[in-house]
RNA sequence: GCGCCUGUAGCUCAGGGGAUAGAGCGUCGGACUCCGGAUCCGAAGGCCGCAGGUUCGAUUCCUGCCAGGCGCGCCA
């Protein structure tokens, strides 16, 4: 752990740049295919083989004996065509791995980082697609802040678009309901706005009419007036809080929520159109079918040409995009006023307000941008990326990162057992976008309901005495993981076709696997207390481990101990590479891999039942370093840890 | 039509210019009077979509084709 990996690289590059031509890229560490034939092996002489003209088997023999010589290494071998293979020093590693800190890592590139994650629009219940998002970013943020970068996390409120106006149109035009029967509406808003925004949709596809009327509603609400604005504002909140709520029970959190109305009021769009004009990032279209329109020409993509600002002056979603993007970046010259949306667990959420306020925080002006919306979106992801580099900031657009996934779709049996009917002409497909509009989704509370009846019937199983309550909890933790970890096991690419016996398996590569693990080492050290008076971390001193004496270790054992040190030592590595790929399966396959390795390895060697201590020893030292690594492992996902399941 | 993405075991998916292509699910067969069986072990199962090209070497890179998905609004 701790970059053990690119000191070791140093020296290697000390030892074979007085012999050889080795440009940085050519010395590349890679993991040969079994740990028999060594701990990290160097495919170097491949590569400069052509380039001195010299067999690389012949490169590799000149090259073994200065390797042989760096410290931390027990010995060098020449494998195959030309692979050198390296053996680490195990005592050495086993010791600084172990008595290792194991907390934050001080890698931090940026000044800050901001993630914008979740964005549901406040108009109706959260979905399991909505639930992707908001485990990719969230497990992202915590990723980032683990390798020591500061991470701010907004969460986009879109509370004047025409997503809620719908709603607002249901209430008002359909349902002839007041604020004040709203407000005594009983059980929850977000899901009666779930039927409702489906019911409206209908009924504006039926009466197309209806659209001057809507229209009304629109500006009525995006300039703040009337009944509609109050309403709006009203539900908007409400089923924010609803989506917070829901995002809580996956220990998902933000630190603020920017508001559409805000940006609105505060008037970002023309700060940001003066801006555009200025640069000459957006030109007047004289003529063609666009006409009248500040349109922003595109040369990266194909695409046409995309229109900023209508012929009737208002602005698109894009432009409004482009402002905000400008202000998360610290480029606009304006900012929000906010006040406290709500406490969890003494942490407060923010929410702007175009109304100046006391209090004194302030979001906004990251050095680096994570947009995680799915990849639908990639076009005008793109413009904003775009307009930034056209109002003259190249390296602010470089640092303006989509992190777009695939959507998550239903399967024919999940709607099936939904009740509910494929779209007409669209029966034989293998999967069903999920659609708010359609009403065709399944709501994430509910499907979490249904985690933690199944988790808790099994925690009821296993563990009958304990007290509801208790058992309640940890059927909670189970679901979570189990939610999360299905959400990141996918890559970003893998569109995720919704199927409810996947979802609700428990076993396999699943988080509740993971979390088993964890708990099952839990349980060797209770035990090892309780019944042999060992306290782990008693034997966890520099003394001790000074001490550690691998030869009563039968080879094989001792190969199988190692193996799992080894692979749970790269857990670092594996998450700077997650970050820097943006596949959050990677740490989610290795953190799986590492369970399985060493489930294998626990059920082999016993522990409690090993009568010679300094085995013993040894074995305690693997498990303590492994519970280690697996906690901050399953915490980077956001898997919590029970104590028992 | 144009752009982006995908095609690997029955199913769901990893991987990746080189040393025997891997998991999970499913199927079949096993496991210690055991530290938790939400576990472990084993078996069966693959022309890595097709055809060319680059390379000493391609499942991986390039091109073309086939198949599927998603985008391409003066919607958000």
């Amino acid at each position: 752990m701790r970059l053990w990996r690119k000191s070791l690289k140093e020296k290697i590059r000390e030892q074979l740049v007085p012999l050889f031509p080795l440009e940085e890229a050519e010395l590349e560490l890679t993991q040969p295919p079994s740990s028999k034939m060594g701990d990290v092996a160097l495919p170097f002489p491949f590569r400069l083989a052509r380039k001195i003209k010299k067999p690389p088997r012949h490169i590799a023999e000149q090259a073994q004996p200065q390797l042989a010589q760096i410290e931390g290494l027990a010995r060098v071998e020449i494998a195959g065509g030309g692979y050198l293979n390296l053996f680490l020093d195990r005592k050495k590693f086993i010791k600084e791995m172990v008595l290792g800190k194991t907390e934050k890592q001080e890698l931090a590139e940026e000044k800050k980082i901001i993630i914008e994650h979740t964005n549901i629009n406040p108009n109706k219940a959260a979905h399991i697609g909505h639930l992707r998002n908001a485990v990719l970013g969230d497990t992202l943020a915590r990723c980032l802040k683990y390798k020591g970068e500061q991470v701010e996390v907004q969460n986009y409120i879109d509370d004047t678009g025409v997503q809620v106006v719908d709603v607002v149109f249901g209430f008002l035009e359909l349902e002839r309901k007041t604020l004040a029967d709203i407000q005594a509406l009983s059980g929850k808003l977000d899901d009666y706005c779930w039927d409702l925004y489906t019911r409206v949709s209908a009924y504006l596809q039926e009466h197309p009419q209806a659209q001057n009327k809507r229209n009304v509603y629109l500006k009525k609400i995006e300039k703040g007036e009337g009944e509609e604005a109050r309403v709006a504002a009203y539900i908007s909140r409400e089923i924010a809080r609803a989506h917070l709520e829901t995002m809580k029970r996956l220990d998902i959190s933000y630190d603020v929520l920017p508001c559409e109305s805000s940006i609105l009021h505060l008037k970002f769009w023309e700060r940001a159109f003066q801006l555009l004009q200025e640069k000459k990032a957006i030109t007047l279209a004289q003529e063609g079918p666009n006409k009248g329109c500040w349109i922003m020409p595109l040369t990266h993509r194909t695409e046409k040409e995309k229109v900023i600002v209508r012929s009737d002056g208002t602005v698109t979603y894009v432009g409004k995009d482009i402002a905000y993007q400008l202000w998360k970046l610290g480029l606009l010259g304006l900012d929000f006023y906010y006040e406290p949306f709500l406490q969890e667990n003494g942490h407060t959420i923010w929410i702007t307000t175009h109304q100046p306020t006391p209090h004194q925080v302030h979001f906004g002006g990251g050095s680096k941008v994570y947009n995680v919306i799915d990849t639908r979106q990639s076009y005008l992801q793109d413009v904003v990326v775009q307009g930034l580099r056209r109002l003259g900031y190249p390296q602010e657009a470089d640092k303006s990162i989509h992190f777009s996934y695939e959507m998550v779709a239903l399967s024919p049996q999940s709607l099936r057992e939904l009740g509910l009917e494929p779209p007409p002409g669209e029966e034989d497909r293998s999967f069903y976008e999920v659609s708010g509009r359609k009403g065709l989704g399944i709501k994430a509370n509910d499907f979490l309901d249904r985690l933690e009846a199944k988790a808790y019937h099994e925690v009821d199983q296993r563990n009958p005495d304990l007290p509801r309550p208790v058992k309640e909890e940890i059927a909670h933790q189970i679901a979570c993981g189990a939610l999360r970890y299905f959400m990141l096991k996918y890559t970003r690419n893998s569109l995720i076709v919704f199927d409810f016996d996947e979802a609700l398996n428990f076993e396999g590569e699943t988080g509740p696997y993971l979390q088993y693990t964890y708990v099952r080492i839990q349980s060797i050290f209770r035990k090892l207390k309780e019944r042999k008076k060992i306290v782990v971390e008693d034997l966890i001193t520099p003394e001790k481990l000074n001490q550690i004496d691998l030869s009563p270790l039968n080879p094989q054992e001792a190969d199988e101990m190692w193996d799992l040190i080894y692979l749970a030592s790269l857990l670092d590595e594996e998450v700077l590479h997650s970050i820097v790929t943006l596949e959050l399966a990677n740490l989610a396959k290795f953190t799986f891999n590492l369970c399985q390795k060493f489930n294998a390895y626990y059920h082999k060697y016993p522990i409690l039942a090993e009568p010679e201590a300094k085995i013993q020893f040894l074995r305690i030292i693997t498990v303590y370093y492994l519970q280690n690594t697996l906690s901050i492992a399953l915490q980077l996902m956001g898997l919590p840890l029970p104590e028992k399941m």
